[in-house]
DNA sequence: TGTACATCAGTGAACGCGCGTTCACTGATGTAC
DNA sequence: TGTACATCAGTGAACGCGCGTTCACTGATGTAC
């Protein structure tokens, strides 16, 4: 017998769980994580709520399936921006943007840690995704560049890079991306740059363009 | 008369509202700062709940004070280091060590917002206060530096940086540093490198004196 | 130094609230023959 | 195509809980004469 595809119960329960999350992320941007709250998303959907029982265990896993849809989110917006061929430059554009479009979705998974709290393993698995886009982006390092302190030391630390035969200065600079767009973004849309008046972006810019060039760079 | 300075019962105003913001220092610590619960702290502190009340108007002038005392605490640590002769790279560590210290304080100021929090403008002061200092180590560019993009802009967005009268490419490179540091440091602390065996503290080094050069750096 | 009064720290009872979660039940939807 | 049964979505009542906060009160501490 051919695979019928899910039934039509199956895709009721797939478009009720979507809309459920829908709600918690719009709850989410207004108030924070800490306030959201499982009686009042099923307010908003229209039904009561231990109706949301079946849907999700708890309030942890509705959390964590918003975890993994965040980092799902982000991970396919980075690969689709590079296999269409963005450079470095290009892909902190497009993950300011995606950060910008819901800030709260992106400190849920890079903001204030809930101490205890570890993540499931595919969210890291995903991460490490991400990770890998950019390691590929960051290319092969210009011939005859600077071995630093910290590339020979990130030499013997690269069990984390898994299968990628990429040269201590490729990982360095992938390093460098992320840390570099994860400071000048976070702090923007925490509102730390509130008050001065330059745009974060062209920051943003001369931070990735002036990372230790590579071939790609 | 002469000022007696404080009375007795002021005194002991004073440390019971220490008494009270270290236990909440304690409270976050261990789970973040949703979890801090006024009822809570009182009774570690070993008395009721209404009588919190006496010391602090409401959850949110005790959030409020903390807030107010981490900034100080920074500040503090950053001007000492700094007119102990610091350079930007000793800067960082001491920064760094500051952030290890009690990560959940780190992240109660720089990490996710609560939205529509506004923090009350003298903790706004302080922060500033950080900036100015970390300008000031920032030193006298290198003479006939390249002038990027950013620079220009920022000359005319330089309000911030208050009655400094440092070029655009110093206020530059104090942006710089502080984006990088915290973008390494926030993810550390967040747990972001785990598994990732390498020492952040290095990757911090190198971002910090990669930094564009100037005279002091 | 002693008394009278005001100040203020702290208590215990009580408030309303919204939270996450359980339970027994109803009614609709899909499945098997 | 029609009937019998199992599955499952959703309801409403109820649970215990801990929260922030108020109130009226007691008792100790400091101040004024």
């Amino acid at each position: 017998m051919v695979d019928a595809g899910p039934s039509s119960r199956e895709r009721y329960r797939a478009q009720v769980r979507a809309e459920i999350k829908q709600h918690a992320w719009a709850q989410i941007a207004e108030a924070g994580v800490p306030a959201l709250s499982l009686n009042a998303i099923a307010k908003k959907v229209g039904m009561s709520g231990p109706a949301l029982y079946r849907y999700f265990a708890n309030r942890d896993e509705l959390i964590t399936a918003l975890i993994r849809d965040a980092y799902r989110s982000v991970a396919d917006t980075v690969r689709a921006a590079h296999e269409g061929g963005a450079d470095l430059a290009g892909l902190a554009h497009v993950i300011r943007d995606w950060a910008r479009e819901d800030p709260q979705r992106y400190f849920l998974i890079y903001g204030t840690p809930v101490p205890g709290y570890h993540a499931p393993d595919d969210t890291t698995a995903i991460s490490h995704e991400v990770m890998a886009v950019l390691i590929e982006a960051c290319g092969v390092p210009a011939t005859g560049g600077p071995v630093t302190p910290f590339d020979t030391h990130l030499d013997d630390h690269r069990e984390w890079a898994g299968d990628h035969p990429a040269p201590a200065a490729v990982l360095h600079r992938a390093l460098s991306f992320w840390t570099r767009l994860h400071g000048a973004l976070s702090l923007e849309l925490a509102g730390h740059f509130a008050g001065m008046r330059f745009d974060p972006g062209l920051l943003i810019d001369e931070e990735i363009t002036g990372l230790a060039p590579g071939s790609d760079g």
